[in-house]
DNA sequence: CTAGCGGCTGCTCATCTGAGCAATCAACCA
DNA sequence: TGGTTGATTGCTCAGATGAGCAGCCGCTAG
């Protein structure tokens, strides 16, 4: 009986979709009614037996994006779908870019922090994505290394492509000493930049992992075994440069204090945060991210938000 | 100006189909009419950005079906799509069944060959597929070795199911003397069912590999040295227990005189012969018997249908 | 400069399709 | 047995959709 009916379904959607001929058709050819074909046909859909994919770099998954936005409470979300053989970072760089490029009311400041991430959807923005934007470094980045100038690079290129201006934050990330940071933060300089920050209208960043591949060892201010450290207390990645655990909390408050940038707590009280992530690697970061209230809009791949959407997140209401 | 376009494609495609929006609305979120919408739709499908599967196993292959058709000149085909982690032979014999239940008008008396897959195709026969029909089996196969009856069980099962009668061909499939072949074709007993087997009104059948993998060879009436010989000489396989050429002649003409069963002229002559065949090994002897007009009915698996398709035919018209 | 041409756009209209509803059917239990 | 309930079926009707057509735009060749 439920074997007659998928057969009825299959030779149904056989028709319609391959065939393209019209129910009436179909419902004269199998010997039933045209109301019967068309209720095939939702069957055949809802039951799988006939799939509709999108495919395309560019396309979205737009149950999955409703989905992340109910169940964290965010204004927004972009997933990207896996396509095999395709750069998964680059495509959501480019979807983050896109968003940027299309998010109304246009920010008039827009903070950025930087990494792989963020350089790639410098990179990607298109010229003319805005006007006049003023765009501000939100987290120190002056490289101990000798690829300089990333950080700074990646908020030049997002302001330029706007026709705007950028303002860099002229510190490392982490400092060694704790009075050398506040001595930093009171240099006028700094400091201004700083407060910039604070009161920008949208904030775009990425979050790094707590293991040795973090930019923050790459660049030279963490070493692996500080970050293997971090782990063990609990860490599950970086967000501006500041290390926290499942639920959100900083995990080493001494080093938090030695690190340049914007706070956790103005990030959360933010109206617009949009947090860029792909890969399996950032998928516990992430969760800790979109679970604590840090962002109001992700942009992310279609595994990263499986992965958010399966481990139930803090209950808040029923059980 | 395309990948505008092409953008536009996918956004539209996603609201459409996942989102399932109407194309009015899509075309007010987008800022376009509902006509751009349409015609956006039609150009996602065309161009395979939507991809519209039937996922089934009895699903079959509409479009390849035609081509089918079109260049061989058959009157129907049956094309089952490649099910990763299914019985592919068995698929395509239950399509096999279905198709013999489904023929119209009725044979009222079917001819039949034997081996694995027709074998398979009379198991999945559903009881009752017809009524009254005369099952006769076109080739010998009185068995040489232990597994016997095989040839006559397949004939016998296919009666049954219909309430039908069974007519068996009591003679070997190929036999070592010339003089015995015409002496068992004398025989009141042979002789009648050869005669009534060319009356048929249907022939089903398969084919054989001219590889030692052979079901003659498995049945003792060739050696693994004889049938490498027929392939040294052209062969590709058999049908009915005769070997062919890519251009269908048969390939040893002394050993054609030893086999005992309805000839390929017969076959060609014949207003309705459905020939099911699946699997790689096969896909020569396949094209030597649908591009020779071996038969009017093709059921086969997807990838052979692809390779019969693959490689041009014998010119007929404009090259 | 301008007529001719191909491609795109928005429209009309006929057709197709899905939502919702009443009738029917079948099973189930009192 | 007969009432009840849930599923299935065929239908009405409004809304959605595609085919086909006329107008428009930008290009090119005379």
């Amino acid at each position: 009986m439920a074997d007659e009916n998928e057969l009825l379904m299959v030779r149904a959607a056989e028709l319609y979709y391959d065939d393209n001929k019209t129910q009436d058709e179909i419902g004269a050819l199998l010997g039933i009614t045209r109301w019967k074909v068309g209720r095939l046909l939702t069957q055949a859909r809802q039951s799988g037996i006939v799939r509709i994919d999108i495919v395309h770099p560019r396309a979205r998954r737009l149950s999955l994006e409703r989905e992340l936005c109910a169940q964290f409470g965010l204004i927004d979300a972009v997933v990207i779908p896996a396509a095999e053989g395709e750069d998964l970072n680059a495509n959501v760089a480019r979807a983050g870019a896109d968003y940027l490029t299309a998010l109304r009311p246009v920010p008039r400041t827009l903070g950025v922090s930087w990494g792989r991430t963020l350089g790639e959807l410098a990179e990607r923005l298109p010229r003319g994505w805005s006007q006049g934007v003023t765009v501000v470094q939100i987290n120190g980045g002056v490289s101990l290394n000798r690829k300089a100038g990333t950080a700074a690079d990646t908020a030049m290129t997002i302001a330029n492509k706007a026709a705007g201006q950028a303002v860099i934050l002229p510190s490392p990330a982490i400092l060694e000493r704790l009075e050398t940071k506040r001595a930093i933060e009171a240099d006028r300089t700094v400091g201004g930049v700083l407060k910039l920050a604070a009161t920008a209208s949208a904030y775009l960043y990425s979050a790094g992992v707590a293991t040795e591949d973090s930019v923050l060892v790459d660049s030279g201010y963490l070493t692996p075994e500080d970050v293997a450290e971090l782990g063990r207390n609990g860490a599950v990645g970086d967000v501006v440069g500041r290390f926290i655990d499942p639920d959100g909390n900083t995990v080493d408050a001494e080093l938090n204090e030695r690190t340049v940038g914007l706070g956790h707590d103005e990030l959360r009280a933010a109206q617009t945060s949009i947090f860029v992530v792909a890969g399996e690697a950032k998928h516990p970061i992430a969760r800790a991210v979109v679970s604590t209230g840090l962002c109001t809009v992700i942009v992310t791949d279609e595994a990263t938000a499986h992965s958010l959407l399966e481990a139930r997140p803090p209950v808040e209401g029923t059980p």
